[in-house]
DNA sequence: AACGTGTCCAACCGCTCGCTC
DNA sequence: TGAGCGAGCGGTTGGACACGT
């Protein structure tokens, strides 16, 4: 840790950067370019140490930076990576052009104080078993295994694996940060008021039984992909129990969201869910024929397009 | 006006990784 | 082989600011 060394020494400054040091440590770089750190401060004129330099001019000077609030478009992206990789923002930024890791770290730490507030988490009690609940045609039984075995351990023990597991399943679903599942039916489904009867329910057209082609979404790389699945017929929501934190969502031709609290197996509210009460409910929209993901508030404010059966499970605790 | 509290974010700290010799 | 070093990363801090009392 010799490198500490230089940020010890006393003629050196800390804090804040004053327009005048911003100003020499452009000039030079712009000039020399920053093949070494640690000699920028001293051929620069500053009394700072050379990672201070590097920090600031990473996170702050150079001409490519992107300053200002996030999209929606980038916070949607934030969202589904960090669900895919956990707190890797240097990753997460390498997919954000002109955005750094400290920002979205920032914006995260922010963001998830007011929008993902821990809740009661209940350990999940059942899984679904597999043969109920639906078979692979590529090489997403291992991703199904993985789920299930998740499911059978310790929430937390199961946070901690490693992030390998998302090559391993191709990064389908990104396992086990975020043990995601996800399934859908055909088109537009009517919700009605019996919605826990109503949701596995055949109806005329969704050919649910049948192999479809589906656009599941890589959070990993950021690409949807073409993925056959074949889907069982449920009856009823008897023959099956969602796991915990899964979000229901059933949408009707008119647009209308309902969301479901999948345990309690009662309808939160008619128009989405309340992203404080249940900060773990996400979506997929599927409104411009892929699916994207999208959070709780967005639901709210979203009153069409919100087609399907969708369900999610994302983990208690990020 | 003065003070307390909460939020945001730039900057720092400690650590790991990878390169060089 | 391993020590030394710089770069990069993620966690944390602390100061500025906003807002409420």
């Amino acid at each position: 840790m010799g490198h500490h060394s230089c940020c010890n020494q006393q003629k050196v400054k800390r804090g804040l950067w004053s327009p005048e040091e911003d100003e020499k440590l452009v000039r030079y770089i712009t000039t020399h370019g920053y093949g070494c750190w640690s000699e920028v401060p001293e051929k620069a004129g500053l009394q700072r140490c050379g990672k201070s330099c590097r920090l600031r001019w990473i996170n702050y000077l150079r001409p490519d930076i992107r300053r200002g609030r996030f999209t929606q478009e980038e916070e949607k992206l934030i969202i589904s990576l960090h669900g895919a990789v956990g707190n890797r923002w240097a990753h997460i930024a390498s997919h954000l052009p002109g955005r750094t890791d400290n920002e979205i770290k920032n914006y995260w730490n922010s963001w998830i104080k007011k929008k993902i507030r821990k809740p009661s988490s209940p350990n999940i009690t059942k899984t679904i078993p597999k043969s109920q609940l639906f078979t692979h045609t590529r090489n997403h039984h291992q991703v199904l295994d993985n789920f299930l075995n998740i499911n059978n351990q310790d929430n937390l023990a199961a946070t901690k694996l490693s992030t390998t597991s998302i090559q391993e399943t191709g990064g389908l679903f990104p396992l086990p940060i975020s043990p995601s599942f996800m399934f859908e039916i055909g088109s537009t489904f009517e919700s009605t008021n019996n919605i826990p009867h109503t949701i596995f329910q055949e109806n005329e057209g969704l050919m649910m039984n049948n192999q479809e082609t589906w656009q599941l979404f890589n959070r990993e790389t950021v690409e949807y992909t073409s993925c056959n699945l074949t889907l069982p017929i449920m009856d009823n929501l008897d023959n099956i129990m969602v796991p915990n934190n899964c979000g229901i969502n059933v949408g009707g031709g008119g647009g209308q969201i309902t969301a479901v609290d999948c345990m309690q197996r009662n309808e939160i509210n008619e128009w989405g869910v309340d992203p404080v009460q249940c900060p773990n409910y996400f979506f997929w929209d599927q409104a411009e024929g892929h699916h994207e993901l999208i959070g709780a508030e967005e639901i709210i404010s979203t009153s069409s397009n919100m087609g399907d059966l969708m369900i999610s499970h994302f983990p208690s605790s990020i």
